[in-house]
RNA sequence: GGCGACGUGGCCAAGUGGUAAGGCGAGGGUCUGCAAAACCCUUAUUCGCCGGUUCGAAUCCGGCCGUCGCCUCCA
């Protein structure tokens, strides 16, 4: 098993990754708020968790994840009411097109997805411990973490709160509490909202203690890593920890990944901006998931990403790249390369390749190292295939591909209108008539056959061998 | 005000001390009946600016300029 490094959110270092039991990852990754459908942003990082989650067994570990679903928060409440449905109505078709976008951007399915509405017996638990220990006070009908009994509180952000500008946020508070910088374990029940029995009377918890109970329930109190996206470092993760570590008086997780935000044409996405898209807005585009995947997954984790169509735009060129060497390899007969030369480019490739996710998960470098080899595998093509060589670079790109899961276009759902409803069998009829036409030098004929496959959306290659096609 | 990130060729983007990966674009070439497609080659003596450390810096340190993010809704 090689080592593989992570960049630590705690404590702000790389560091080299040693799961607690050996062989096993144990991962928790903040899920969506279900109460719209999820945009590109959310989905950068779902993927990057995606990638994550794949290197790691890439390497050799079993993994065990965890994403909650939110559906029980202000907005969800706030929607239902006005909707005039009860919350799970309310939630169900953003759940059902959250797992839809995944799926379309082959994010695959991980083990656990708990939901907020179906553990708030572990939440009401988790914070009895914390008003046992005098973590936590009731005031009016909701109960508050106190900030001033966790004497690390902050260690993860590094916010000191005694620094932070009182923002009008903190000022409107509906709940009485001792502390400004106090937040909410438990909501009193209010008028029309939804509500669960609790020691406290009536309400419903606080979004920051869904994830702590949740992840104590499916990883344990301790577990190996926790992602989500920046901006819910503070106060989100930060508030977890103080929940969590002050509850089971133990570590919440060792190993905190963030990953960077998604900007549009350079600008935070936002409704107002009308920047905010989702996948079924660029699929309705036309733009295929694939490209949308690949440029999700094409810079840095840590690095933020500018979208703009211009991009996505490239990114399927580049895809194309690496389609044209698979389609011209699955074409070319092996004959007399040189077969330890090829094999010493596959396996540079594949050192390449693991050395980059390696080191925190680099796609950038990874995806370089497929081009590089691509490069290499033309220049075979080129010059004389050895026998074995088709199996041998596939099997490396299958390889690489069980992390990207973008290299082999075979997978993605293509356009079954490609080809104009032309049959494989009626292009290769055409495409036949086309070659007998050239033979007997009657290029009038197999001009205008082309351009009919053209149109058809059919590209005719012509090599020394004879003719080729694809669907373009 | 506090905390943090970033600034590499026309565009995007790797690269944390040893002499600039990769993709897109552009230019040239090969192949072809002509094309197309594809492939190949070329495309940064230089990494925001100014100093410093070092035999050696895009990489480390200091300063400056610029862009962006978080600071209790937010992936």
């Amino acid at each position: 098993m090689k080592p593989v490094k992570f960049f630590n959110s705690l404590g702000r270092r790389l560091q080299e990754f040693e799961p607690l039991e050996p062989a096993h990852v144990r991962l928790y990754t903040c899920g969506p708020t279900v109460y719209d459908r999820i945009h590109i942003g959310n989905l950068r990082t779902f993927i990057f968790e995606d990638i994550l989650r794949r290197t790691l067994r890439f390497f050799g570990y079993r993994v065990t994840q965890a994403m909650n679903l939110t559906d029980v928060e202000d907005k969800i409440i706030a929607a239902a009411l006005e909707a005039e449905v009860d919350i799970d109505t309310f939630t169900a078709p953003h759940v059902e097109s959250f797992f839809e976008d995944l799926a379309a951007l082959r994010v695959e399915r991980v083990e656990h997805y708990p939901r907020a509405t179906e553990h708030v017996a572990e939440m009401i638990a988790m914070i009895e411990r914390l008003l046992a220990a005098g973590y936590a006070y009731r005031a009016d009908d909701s109960v508050f973490f106190r900030i001033a009994a966790d004497h690390d509180y902050g260690k993860l952000s590094g916010i000191d709160l005694d620094q932070v500008r009182r923002g009008q946020r903190v000022q409107s508070d509906e709940y009485g509490k001792q502390d400004a910088r106090d937040f909410v374990l438990w909501k009193g029940a209010k008028e029309g909202e939804p509500e669960w029995p609790s020691p406290w009377g009536p309400g419903r918890p606080g979004w920051h203690i869904e994830c702590s109970a949740m992840s104590r329930k499916y990883l344990g109190k301790t577990f190996d890593i926790h992602c989500g996206g920046v901006d819910n470092l503070f106060p989100h993760h930060e508030n977890e920890i103080a929940q969590s570590e002050s509850a089971n008086c133990c570590p919440l997780a060792r190993y905190w990944l963030h990953s960077e935000h998604l900007t549009v044409d350079g600008e935070k996405m936002s409704k107002s901006l009308g920047n905010c898209y989702t996948l079924g807005d660029l699929l309705d585009r036309g733009l295929p998931a694939r490209s949308i995947r690949y440029l999700l997954a094409s810079v840095h984790y840590r690095q933020q990403l500018d979208f703009t169509f211009d991009k996505l735009a490239e990114a399927g060129r580049a895809l194309k790249r690496i389609d044209d060497m698979r389609f011209r390899l699955a074409h070319e007969a092996e004959k007399d390369g040189d077969s330890a030369s090829l094999d010493l480019a596959a396996s540079d490739f594949e050192n390449a390749f693991a050395e980059a996710l390696a080191d925190d998960l680099n796609t950038a470098a990874a995806l370089g190292a497929v081009f590089t080899f691509v490069h290499a595998v033309n220049g075979f093509i080129d010059h004389g295939l050895p026998p074995g060589a088709r199996a041998r670079v596939q099997a490396a790109l299958d390889r690489a591909d069980q992390v990207l899961a973008v290299l082999d276009v075979g997978e993605w759902a293509g356009s079954p209108e490609a080809g104009g409803g032309l049959s494989d069998a009626e292009i290769d009829a055409l495409v036949e008539a086309r070659s007998d036409a050239r033979a007997s030098r009657n290029f009038a004929a197999a001009d205008r056959i082309r351009d009919q496959l053209s149109e058809a959306g059919v590209v005719v290659e012509d090599t020394p061998h004879g003719s080729r096609w694809k669907r373009a």
